[in-house]
DNA sequence: CCAAAACCTTGCTCTAGATCAAGGTTTTAG
DNA sequence: CTAAAACCTTGATCTAGAGCAAGGTTTTGG
């Protein structure tokens, strides 16, 4: 058992993981502490890595012309987070990704975690499962967009994580789920 | 040239193709000519095919409880269509997929298509940039709904897709941007 | 080619959620 | 520990877009 224990059963679900492959693996990944409101990508920034969560949690959002956050997605233990347009493409990050707490992750700059892409069988598997988990995950967002209330969208996250009010600021829950923190306010006296 | 040669131009773009290559690849999909308003797939099957669009469009959408359709994807020209949660997960889809005119397509069934991405390079790359642009696009398509008023919604498809208000009904446009074909009408008026 | 059906527009009204203001509470940093 | 800053709530308006009705236009299929 190590810090990197979270991330071999993260991988081991997805594919086989030989022992030698475990600890090639750790040789690439950092571990690393960041505080509460840190940033681990800036907009205009070129995204350089892809960051598996231990303990704690991150956001990604961008800021609009108004000057407001909008989130995109948090991430919390076991999940990945990583600006993949700017990861693919190269581009210039339009997002933020910043810690909401204090948190603990293991980091893997990008070229290598490409290069593994290509070379390690587990981990072309992951990065799959990175784009699949990426692409329902959205299709579910925007149909919610589509088509619930306020409400239901609020719901629907507490149904997803049941404590992330007490968790988080609901400033930044108001921004995941597009309304106003007034309108969270009273979205609240109705559950 | 012959029906296939789109989709080798749309590989081509992403990873080299041999001669062997091609002709294994035009003996796994199918040729098919759809009417307009002909169901590719229906809520409650698996999907089973991956879909090449040569001529024509598709939408992807699903129905509310209230009977609306909600579209959430355009398959035009040149673009891959399929329910990947339902390919995926190999769950029933909750989503129809429907001509929206005429249209010529090449179909690949399911478990040959995830074969030739373990098999073939050029197929796992296809694979790969059919996730990273449907990632890509769904990112922008929620940033739309979070902070886009439904008049800039609009301006934002007809960026990508100048001709789409008189290739497909107001009805299913307005579908897409989640506003009512009333509200499309009166938008009309203000572009 | 023609009737029926589907579609589009426009006026009127209604509502979910935004905005603004003001007061109370919690968090943060020195 | 304490003052300042950030955050949350609640009330009073305001507005983008929904819902409904009614009339005109286009599309469809026999």
């Amino acid at each position: 058992m190590n810090e990197f224990s979270p991330l071999h059963s993260y991988i081991e679900k997805l594919h086989p993981l030989d022992e030698e492959t475990k600890s090639q693996l750790e040789q690439c990944f950092i571990f690393q502490k960041v505080k509460k409101n840190e940033f681990l990508l800036q907009e205009g920034e070129v995204c350089k890595y892809n960051y598996f969560v231990i303990k704690g949690s991150l956001r990604l959002y961008k800021v609009d012309p108004k000057g407001e956050e909008l989130i995109r997605y948090f991430a919390f233990e076991n999940k990945f987070a990583t600006n993949l347009t700017s990861f693919i493409t190269g581009m210039p990050s339009e997002e933020f990704i910043q810690a909401n707490e204090k948190t603990e992750l293991l980091a893997i700059p990008k070229s290598i975690f490409l290069d593994l892409v290509e070379s390690l069988p587990p981990i072309n598997r992951v990065y799959r499962n990175m784009l699949e988990n990426a692409y329902i995950t959205s299709q579910k967002r925007i149909y919610n967009f589509q088509s619930y209330s306020a409400l239901e969208r609020l719901k629907w996250l507490l149904e997803q994580y049941p404590r992330i009010l007490s968790r988080l600021p609901s400033k930044l829950i108001a921004s995941y789920l597009g309304i106003t923190p007034f309108t969270l306010s009273r979205l609240k006296a109705e559950l």
